[in-house]
DNA sequence: CTGACTGCAAATAGTTTGCATGACG
DNA sequence: CGTCATGCAAACTATTTGCAGTCAG
């Protein structure tokens, strides 16, 4: 939690970016939150700490945090502009609460061998793959079969 | 190719839909293009056949398609608002050209060992999976390296 | 200090809705 | 013929840009 806190602000001093309290409220907001936010998720968030902030602000926030690499995009449970923190750079994918939006990551795909194969079938260069899991967490499962 | 637009057809009108020159056009700029297309892209051709038409009934169309499943979005290439035909309802993936936009379906993921297994770990109930392969085609692929 | 950052307001892009007219079945 | 579909205009939402003032380094 704080470690990926302090690393974000460092990555964000070594590409000569300053480090603003607004700024500092963004990356919390999303890294703090197990769910995926979408800009106007991520404003309200922001705006109960500091209410003068501008939705320009967090707008221009992501695309710098995106352009970094430190938050990627979802795509699978709604929303296309929905954020999350990018836990330390190896690749990974999402599976997406589509009730509560929850977030659960996982790394091992295993797609290299269906990446080379459809390559060689296609001629295609592929430079890489989007995968995402949609589903029912545990408590929304519950929540649903008790109404 | 006219079996998908035929099969499309009988869809609506098994829905109760009425078919319209400008639902044919509709349908046909999405079979007839091997890229997946936003809504301006569609609106665009389509009104090179039938000029009075409204991006309006584009929109109205493409809800509609989707609805009954005969289109599908993509996401990996940009936009989250680009549309495919879909053919035959069985499950399938893309593998898409980021240089020209082509398309190219396939439907063996092998992703239900995975899907098992984080369900297991999770306890989520999976409902599904987005999965989209993004690279260069053979023709980009050629085109850039020639530059 | 000074350039980068912010917030406001306004511009722009993308999408949806209300309504009168028109056309498929 | 009745109803569903269309197209226009207008409303909305989401996002971007210009600019003057402010603040982190």
């Amino acid at each position: 939690m704080v470690y990926t806190e302090k690393r974000t602000e460092q990555e964000l001093r070594k590409h000569g970016f300053k480090i603003t309290p607004q700024r500092r409220l963004v990356i919390n907001a999303i890294i703090n939150s197990h769910e995926h936010l979408t800009p106007a998720a991520i404003y309200e968030r922001v705006r109960r700490e500091y209410p003068s902030v501008g939705l320009v602000t967090i707008y221009r926030t992501i695309v710098l945090l995106e352009g970094l690499g430190l938050i990627c995009e979802t795509h699978a449970g709604g929303s296309c502009r929905s954020y999350l923190i990018r836990r330390p750079s190896e690749h990974h994918h999402h599976l997406i609460c589509s009730d509560c939006g929850k977030v659960v990551d996982f790394t091992d795909c295993h797609l290299d061998k269906l990446e080379r194969r459809l390559a060689r079938e296609t001629r295609f260069k592929i430079n890489g793959h989007l995968l995402e899991f949609l589903g029912q967490c545990r408590e929304c499962k519950a929540r649903a079969g008790a109404k």
